[in-house]
RNA sequence: GGGCGAUUAACUCAGUUGGGAGAGUGCAACCCUUACAAGGUUGAAGUCGCAGGUUCAAGCCCUGCAUCGCCCA
């Protein structure tokens, strides 16, 4: 195919449609259950069935598609386990919004509608993000697309509940857990998110029986004081010795309540006396507990004051707190309010304040589940990277509480719990029980709450290939390679499947888990929607498209750093597309079906070093893949295919193939060309699927998708084109035409006046590679002629630059401007007598030259060597031009 | 209060067993040279947060300090 076909610019639109379509018709993407391959498989972080894609997941998602792509071209058997999360809360959430809109609540319709509602909405609109996903290149199994209240996951939290709770693992109980008066559900501690705020703490007196005088509490919550049962004081607290017995009055109400004595109390804060409010605040329901204290409920699951509350009943609890001030003062109790900031726990769905509250609750023991999650770790069998993170995981493993699971809500797994309500027998079963099996009735009653989104989530590794079945799937690919996912979901999520998988896989559910960064804005803040800072990744791709949104975020991946997004900096790597692009319109001029074997006995200078640097960057590409430094990958080909393939090895190859040099040089220089940049596309194709797929289709002698090519260089290959020579002599003809440019333009001369040059070498070796590549030298400098000239036939008026053991002197023919040419040598001179110096200074070292090794010395030395060369004959060529002057 | 991390060129960031400070963007000069001006060539630019210490040698290891960020309580 010519070049005629190809515009000049790429253009993603459409390509990247045509061809994820043409994967999912070619099946590109599926695993098998059952392959001689190796295998590699990773679960994805299933997205809420709510979700819509933002910069995390397409980071998250790119990262996992990369390595899922680059496994497939190695040959691995590779299953990408996509789906989504029920998202209990949110999910409920917005089709309860939805209903409001018709005027309607979800206790109108009744449990059963309300969930066929909810499933209506996921079919119409749930899981849009998959398809968004797609629009990425996501290269998942869609076929084995699941979602966590599939039958078949549904089954698998079932049993293991059941087998939980039978195991003693889990249990119900009234404790106090945070309550959300907006959802109407409790939540886990996890699930309440700290924000600091500015209010006021109340000094609030509560008066001695009979007394006037009184002990003073400081409180941030006065509402909360129609619940206190006691005032708590450090036993050692000076100043309230002697109070044992003593008993204050609860302002506002009628009621007496004693004073205890807990060195829990802090005697800085405050005035060292302590409100203790036992069901509504998590440390006095401790304290209520060690004590034997009352523990009424003051405030309701609407967030609003109940009887005990007297006059104030009926009201919300913030509004409560404003009148129960005002009326404080009004009696002279409230002693003073000063400003406090202090951190305030908000619901992580809707940001409504959590009111801990005293509730019948299921929960899971998790500290015998946890311990052998955090061995997992401790003894290396699954691997957390950055290692950093395993510390973090640690601290929460080893410091857990009892994960509260039950949620009032409906849409869930609803607990599998039944009780009869003839002989108060409790049943818990997988399948759904007819009749009490003590008494027998038919009368059972099931447990209205629904569990936590995050206890099936906590099975997806497993859940998802069939488990408690003993599939195939089960047996190639659990325990899965990798799992990839935000350190911000580390313990929600990433925890409590390491410690289900190794509860009921009897093995880890992955051997890595690799932690990536966040994405936030250009300026480092994290994007929210209040802030209006979001980038859409759906726009992005539309603009610059999705290769280069995908290199972009690969280019920014560097382990333990948050990625800076801005559109700006995609722009600049849709540069580099266009640069790839254009580079292959330029290859496809030339080369043809014919152009696929390399005569490696008649390759030029150029042609092994490009090979040899090809080598080393599949190397390297494939090095940083693996160890998930993706930065380093994508870094690594970025600099080869601009700066070396283009910059220098087309441009070196131009006079061959333009049939300047004869037939043979023609045919190496395709030869070349085409297997470079094939390499090139298969090593770039987990990075920028789309446009690696459009070129390699129009490339003259490749067939089939790249989706099914080979990495390029194994070992052998490696080993065979890995040239350390050419790399060396290529770098000295690049530094040497380099030199006669940097003359060029330090001097003023256009860039299209050709010039001649005359090289003085002082080496046999050097004098052999300038004649070898005499052409290319003369090409890429712009040269009229280039001839070498002997010490004592130096010529008179030019400007010199010094390579190695070579001076170039670049004829200006009567044009030099002489102070020009001395100011620039003295410059370079200056410049490279400090370096002498610093290398001098450590060889005259005596410590340097006994105690460091060998090959370091060795590399001083010739360092310096090579300096001192360079200086002496740019001190010649300065004291030359001086005289000619 | 406990823990973790960051501080390197104007900006964004690389830099792992300690051994001559790098990239991209931006900036300056010149150039539409037959793949690409979304390009090319050349250049300028850094007491590697501060103060000590270990070492022949410190951006890298140790101690302290400063500033910023995150997580947990």
């Amino acid at each position: 195919m010519g070049s005629d076909s190809l515009d000049k610019g790429y253009e993603p639109a459409g390509i990247e449609e045509k061809w994820y379509k043409f994967w999912l018709d070619n099946g590109f993407f599926k695993a098998e259950d059952k392959s001689d391959k190796k295998a590699f498989s990773i679960v994805i972080p299933p997205p809420n069935v709510t979700g819509v894609l933002h910069m995390g997941h397409a980071l998250n998602n790119v990262v996992q598609d990369i390595m899922c792509r680059y496994r497939r071209l190695l040959g691995y058997n590779v299953l990408w386990m996509p789906g989504t999360d029920h998202a209990g809360i949110a999910t409920q959430n917005v089709v309860e919004r939805d209903l409001a809109t018709k005027g309607q609540t979800r206790d109108q319709l009744g449990r059963e509608a309300f969930i066929e509602e909810v499933w209506k909405w996921r079919e119409k609109s749930g899981g849009a993000i998959i398809n968004q996903l797609k629009r990425l290149g996501a290269s998942c199994d869609w076929d084995r697309e699941r979602f966590t209240m599939d039958k078949g996951l549904s089954d698998a939290v079932r049993k293991v509940f059941v087998r939980l709770y039978k195991e003693g693992l889990i249990y119900q109980g009234h404790y106090i857990i945070n309550w959300c008066p907006r959802c109407k559900t409790a939540l886990a501690d996890l699930e309440v998110e700290h924000e600091e705020e500015d209010a006021y703490l109340y000094y609030i007196r509560y008066p001695f029986v009979g007394k006037k005088q009184g002990l003073t509490v400081a409180t941030t919550r006065p509402e909360t004081m129609f619940g206190d049962t006691a005032v708590a004081v450090n036993p050692n607290d000076e100043r309230f010795k002697d109070m044992e017995d003593t008993q204050v009055m609860l302002p506002l109400t009628d009621r007496v309540i004693p004073i205890i004595m807990d060195d829990y109390v802090d005697i800085e804060f405050g005035t060292g006396a302590l409100k203790v409010t036992p069901a509504h605040d998590p440390n006095d329901f401790d304290l209520g507990e060690k004590h034997g204290l009352a523990k009424p409920k003051v405030i309701d699951e609407d967030g609003v004051m109940l009887e005990w509350a007297g006059q104030f009943e009926g009201l919300d609890r913030f509004e409560c707190r404003k009148k129960a001030v005002e009326a404080l003062k009004e009696l002279k109790l409230l002693e003073k309010q000063e400003p406090l900031k202090h951190s305030v726990g908000k619901c992580y769905r809707c940001q409504t304040v959590v009111e801990p509250s005293i509730s019948k609750q299921w929960f899971v023991k998790v500290a015998p589940l946890a311990k052998e999650a955090a061995d997992a770790v401790r003894s290396g069998r699954t691997k957390i990277i950055p290692e950093t993170w395993s510390k973090t995981y640690f601290e929460w493993m080893d410091n857990i509480r009892d994960w509260c699971i039950s949620r009032q809500i409906w849409w869930g797994h609803r607990i599998p719990v039944w009780t009869c309500p003839d002989c108060k027998e409790v049943i818990v079963e997988e399948n759904d029980p007819d009749t009490c099996p003590k008494c027998n009735s038919g009368n059972l009653v099931q447990e209205t709450d629904v569990l936590d989104t995050w206890f099936s989530s906590a099975l997806w590794p497993f859940s998802t290939m069939g488990w408690p079945g003993k599939t195939d799937l089960l047996k190639t690919f659990y325990p899965t390679n990798v799992l990839v996912t935000g350190f911000d979901i580390l313990f929600f999520w990433v925890a409590r499947m390491m410690m289900m998988g190794t509860h009921f896989m009897g093995d880890v559910p992955f051997d890595d888990v690799y932690i990536h960064a966040l994405v936030r804005d250009e300026h480092g803040k994290k994007m929210s929607k209040s802030k209006g800072n979001v980038i859409d990744p759906l726009e992005v791709i539309d603009e610059y498209g999705a290769d280069a949104f995908r290199f972009t975020l690969a280019a920014f991946a560097a382990q333990g750093r948050d990625v800076k997004m801005s559109a700006s900096r995609v722009e600049g790597y849709r540069f580099f597309v266009n640069k790839l692009w254009n580079a292959s319109r330029f290859a496809l001029m030339h080369i043809g079906e014919k152009d696929t074997k390399i005569d490696y006995k008649k390759l030029a200078l150029p042609e092994k070093w490009v090979l040899s640097r090809c080598s080393q960057t599949a190397l390297d590409v494939k090095n940083g893949i693996e160890t998930y430094k993706f930065n380093e990958a994508a870094s690594a080909v970025y600099q080869f295919v601009w700066h070396e393939f283009c910059d220098w090895f087309l441009e070196t190859a131009k006079p061959a193939l333009y049939e300047k040099e004869g037939a043979v040089k023609r045919d190496c220089a395709r030869s070349v060309l085409a297997r470079v940049l094939e390499d090139i596309l298969v090593m770039l194709h987990p990075f920028m699927p789309f446009v690696t797929e459009e070129i390699y289709h129009i490339l003259p002698a490749t067939s089939g998708s790249i989706s099914a090519a080979s990495f390029p260089y194994s070992q052998e290959q490696y080993k065979a084109v890995k040239n350390k020579a050419a790399e060396i002599n290529m770098a000295y003809i690049s530094d040497l035409i380099s030199g006669i440019r940097n003359v060029r333009s330090e001097m003023n001369i256009q860039p299209s006046m050709k010039v001649k040059v005359l090289v003085h070498t002082t080496k046999e070796k050097e004098k052999l590679i300038i004649a070898e590549n005499k052409a290319i030298i003369v090409n890429l400098a712009t040269l009229e002629s280039l001839y070498f000239c002997d010490a004592d036939s130096l010529p008179a008026a030019g400007a010199s630059s010094v390579t190695g053991s070579s001076t170039c002197f670049v004829s200006l023919e009567g044009v030099i401007d002489f102070d020009k040419e001395i100011a620039r040598l003295e410059k370079e001179l200056e410049k490279k007598t400090k370096e002498l110096l610093v290398v001098q200074k450590r060889l005259n070292n005596d410590s340097f030259l006994e105690k460091a090794p060998e090959n370091v010395i060795e590399k001083v030395k010739a360092q310096h060597a090579g300096l001192e060369e360079k200086q002496g004959k740019l001190k010649e060529n300065l004291e030359r031009i001086k005289k000619m002057k």
